[in-house]
DNA sequence: TCTGAGCGG
């Protein structure tokens, strides 16, 4: 299960969302994606779980938590985009 | 350092 997440704190990291989530579950990969060119946090980023019933769980219980002063926002992801396309959505 | 809707490379 691919999530994504929004509205987070511009300081919120990697290991950040992912401590998050494992409380949840078995976490497979959280990122928070940062801008390639000045390199800091865009604010989102994504989780995927194993467990689709432990993902639902976490997004259930970390939707409108409130953390680093922010409520962030869980959701399924959508379809990665073709990384060989530059199409921008 | 800076910002506040967004779906990554």
């Amino acid at each position: 299960m691919n999530m994504y997440v929004s509205n987070l704190s511009f300081h919120t990291g990697d290991d950040e969302l992912r401590k998050l989530f494992e409380q949840f579950g078995i976490v497979s990969s959280a990122k928070v994606i940062t801008d390639r060119d000045t390199g800091r946090s865009r604010g989102f980023g994504f989780v995927e779980m194993k467990s689709d019933d432990e993902a639902n769980k976490a997004i259930k219980g970390l939707n409108n938590m409130e953390v680093e002063g922010r409520a962030m926002s869980v959701s399924i992801a959508r379809e990665k985009a073709p990384r060989s396309d530059n199409k921008r959505w």
